[in-house]
DNA sequence: GTTGAAAACAATGTTGG
DNA sequence: CCAACATTGTTTTCAAC
């Protein structure tokens, strides 16, 4: 990881569909030496992926939520968890450390899918206590331009 | 909207390089008409962008939290939130409805790193009151599954 | 939507620095 | 580690339908 991987990340991060060929001038170097470090990148993971990125909005899910959960304890938490990545606007979650025990992202078409949602947790999804964040906004700058910087 | 198009979108998310000659085949059109769908989805609006993926953990930065913070009252809070977002660490955030102004998710080289944002927070940047949640573990299916599942 | 041809591109091998 | 070049097959693009 040079210099140069960290344009190339750059880069591909901005247009990943970008040609070698293209790429290549960006960075300064020949085609073929620009294509050996991306699959070295891919293959050592730092790329771990090319992803066409989706509107969820454009889909017809403009409203995004945070849902924080507290299951009930037990030793079933992996089919609990399954069962909250399987409802159709939950989009993933992760444990946490604190309070809470997951926060899962949501995206529903609209407050009556969301309450629908909410409502679900507790009576099937053994949720003791929950706590529902709509997002308002997302700041400018998150996400893409955040992982450039980390970039240099 | 049609079949087509969700398939051309989940065929796009799992794999964002894929040729057009590819992808025709699998939604059996010609590669024509199928680069003219993507065109068209990305015009659109469904299709944000293309981009690589990178593994934040393979860049040296494997510690993820969340911290939702509050921040002071006052007419600067634009300022507050560039400044927040202008933390190498940060990645991105959100402004949510609730107890707390914003969730910010960070991703840090060690706890020693994520223990000097944490204190920069209220010195630096207006916030009065935050909580930090470290994340734990991803919930397998989070992210690209969902979407797919989102897409029928 | 399709087809087909031209232009651009990718992958590979070779030579050499 | 890289460039430069040639070769071969693939991919994209565009006109015509």
């Amino acid at each position: 990881m040079d210099a140069i991987d960290r344009t190339i990340l750059t880069e591909l991060i901005s247009d990943g569909r970008l040609s070698f060929r293209d790429l290549a001038a960006r960075v300064r170097l020949s085609p073929t030496a620009t294509a050996e470090r991306v699959r070295r990148l891919q293959e050592t993971g730092v790329i771990s992926g090319f992803r066409a990125e989706v509107d969820l909005a454009a889909l017809g899910r403009p409203l995004r939520a945070f849902i924080d959960v507290r299951l009930r304890p037990g030793p079933d938490h992996a089919e609990l968890e399954a069962g909250l990545l399987d409802q159709p606007a939950v989009l993933g979650g992760v444990h946490v450390t604190g309070r809470w025990d997951y926060t899962l992202t949501v995206a529903c078409r609209d407050v009556a899918e969301l309450d629908e949602l909410v409502m679900a947790m507790p009576r099937d999804h053994g949720v003791v206590e929950m706590n529902t964040r709509l997002v308002l906004r997302e700041l400018a700058g998150s996400g893409v331009d955040a992982v450039t910087r980390l970039l240099g």
